[in-house]
DNA sequence: CGTATCCTAAGACAACTGTCTCATAACGTC
DNA sequence: GACGTTATGAGACAGTTGTCTTAGGATACG
């Protein structure tokens, strides 16, 4: 049976945003980030979840220190793609533009990002040149 | 310990639009549906599916008939945005704003949709009156 | 050395998902 | 009214997720 696509549960991606955010981290640091953040996990849960990232090979551990350090193997940018994909898939019946109109509708934004958001328009439309080359966008 | 707040996975998902589509239907109906769609399930992997998502009160059904019928209780809406709330709080710090940038810099839209972007946003910073009694939106 | 402390390993365990098998009840038809 | 068709019911079963307990190894420091 085809081996089912590699997933991040929302746990799982907790622990990883920690790392993202920090570069790396061992199981405390992760621990005690998360307990400021609010999240009362045992030590053992939060060394559970790293332990399972790392067997999915979204990051690798250095183990030459007595605490394990971990690190993240695959980018914010590429879960993030992933993830919107997955639901532009499966309820924007693969349309992105229903998702930003939904978005937009149901959030009003700041009017710094309503700016950013009409500068990228611009791009859009106003240079029709296609720059498909972009090397997917920096925030 | 508290109830984790209903979710429902892709597979139910995959059921439960077909019911959105169309309106409502038997097991069968949603198997055949669904079959056309390439989803090679069996009847009763349809049944489950179905029943787990009344169990969770997603749906309904009528029982009166041999063949029950079953009926969305909540609408694509309502799911999608509970979805996208997820998504955004847990991959765009709560910014909606930064799911937007993201969508428009990595799909382009067509020119259809990038107007109807742009008429939305002029609405949010043109018209600064808060019209807040907007039926929210119907697409 | 002794013992408190911190670390990982192993795995327990219930709930949830993904899928299916089997039993059994209702129906339609000759 | 017996037979094949279709339906539901019950539940099996492996894999995933959420969370923790316990055991045992390494370290630290008096």
């Amino acid at each position: 049976m085809a081996k089912r696509p590699t997933t991040i549960p929302d746990s799982e991606l907790d622990v990883l945003k920690v790392l993202w955010d920090r570069g790396q981290a061992t199981v405390r640091e992760v621990l005690e980030t998360l307990r400021e953040a609010g999240r009362q996990w045992s030590y053992a849960t939060v060394a559970t979840l790293l332990d399972r990232l790392e067997t999915k090979g979204v990051i690798t551990s250095d183990r030459s220190e007595l605490a394990f350090v971990y690190r993240p193997v695959v980018s914010s940018q590429e879960v993030r793609q992933k993830r919107v994909s997955n639901l532009v898939d499966k309820l924007y019946q693969g349309e992105p533009g229903l998702l930003v109109l939904h978005l937009l509708k149901a959030h009003p934004l700041d009017a710094k990002q309503a700016k950013e958001v009409r500068a990228v328009l611009e791009e859009m439309t106003g240079d029709k040149k296609k720059r498909s080359g972009e090397p997917s966008g920096q925030e």
